[in-house]
DNA sequence: AGAATAGTGTCTTTCAGACATTATGTT
DNA sequence: AACATAATGTCTGAAAGACACTATTCT
């Protein structure tokens, strides 16, 4: 009953990931900054693009986008959130051959410079309203639109915006993740009554920050948590 | 400058599309229903699963849903709605080689029995909880599960309930939507209030229903609309 | 007339948003 | 003491949910 099958009688594709990297540096807290690379050949030599590779043939398509976040951005798996954007696949989208690129979304927390030695030398932090403005490689201009608009949305029903932030954090921390990715500003207390009103969304530590101006603040940890009901609301939409 | 690639040098993939098709039929009204078919050889032989197939060497990848929309279904671009869902790129998902899936979700009113001629004879429409229960072939009951919560989700914040509906269709058609894809009740006044109150959701026709029994309804058109805010609020969530 | 369904009105509760007020630290 | 920031309180308006009520058709 067995049947042979001639994997030759099927197109041959290629398989690349994408990798739309952001996160809010401290050396530009009020804008998402995003992972850029330089492309070093042909096509489209020279020109900023996301980072991003070949899958290998044995491997997971998660553990390429894993891969390339190590390889080209010295980033290690549990310091990133990482999820599926979407799969781009025109047929010429690359010149050189058919390639479909399943594009995914990382965040972290002020991410650091990636420069320093490794690999990733080629990378770097582009803010993004730059990054915007920059002629990308490829349709990689699409996918960076898309990115952030997942990472807006998602914000709202979902606790999302802890990527953003570390370990621990406070509520102020997390106002400001919001107000960054919005671009917008959101009043202090409702916020602080929202975010911890929500049953299950923030775990309060016993433990409190120090040194800096005004009151201290309760630091929170991370919950793993699916969906924010009822959401946080986005002005003006 | 131009610089010569020979594709062989790249991992060859094959890429396929399936399809998370979804109706309410007149039939079972109470519950959505998905097009399975037979797959007709190994692997997998005589298993139930998704309708989908290759995507061809120079055919974008939506184009290929639609094309296996067609022909599978003998749905024509027009009847459905179709969105992307996931790609599924687990190396040892099919066994004879690699195989990369994009998957799509594809949404209608009440679709037509697809055996009526055409080469779209395999394919049947199977009520939701009965393909959940049925071993279908490959992770297709991923696939599956992924498509139902997507589109389950996407009702409370957008429009996507009229994609289950007639081009014109009453509040209570929509309703009984939100109810059968939910599988709750909602108070039918306060429905009313809601989807009409909102402005730009639904557009009013002229027309009424008649010949039913009770007080004749207003006939609503579709109207192209992004988000929904407020969302419809989901019971118990 | 009675049943059935469409659509509106009313009341209560919840919650967002504006903004004042209190709490607790640093300079 | 002055200032800054955290956290809570108060008020208002909008909207959801429960449910009563009116409207309009068919049988």
């Amino acid at each position: 009953m067995a049947v042979r099958y001639d994997p030759s009688q099927f197109p041959p594709f290629a398989v690349t990931v994408d990798l739309v990297v952001l996160t809010i540096r401290d050396e530009t807290p009020d804008e998402l900054s995003v992972l850029l690379v330089d492309r070093g050949s042909a096509p489209h030599k020279g020109r900023p693009a996301l980072p991003g590779g070949f899958t290998h043939v044995d491997e997971d398509i998660e553990a390429a986008a894993y891969r390339e976040l190590e390889e080209e951005a010295g980033l290690q798996r549990r310091e990133v959130h990482l999820e599926q954007l979407r799969t781009y696949g025109a047929p010429r989208r690359d010149p050189r051959m058919r390639v479909v690129s399943v594009a995914w979304l990382a965040l972290g927390a002020s991410l650091p410079e990636p420069t320093a030695g490794s690999d990733a030398a080629g990378a770097r932090w582009v803010p993004l309203s730059q990054a915007l403005e920059s002629r990308l490689a490829f349709d990689h201009a699409t996918i960076l639109a898309d990115g952030v608009e997942r990472a807006r949305a998602k914000l709202e029903y979902t606790g999302l915006a802890t990527a953003f932030v570390g370990r621990t954090f406070t509520v102020a921390d997390l106002r400001r993740v919001y107000e960054t990715v919005w671009g917008t500003t959101l009043d202090p207390g409702n916020f602080h009554r929202k975010v911890t009103g929500v049953p299950g969304f923030l775990q309060a530590t016993d433990q409190q920050t120090a040194g800096t101006r005004g009151r201290p603040a309760v630091l929170y940890r991370r919950v793993r948590t699916t969906s924010l009901n009822p959401p946080v609301m986005r002005p003006g939409s």
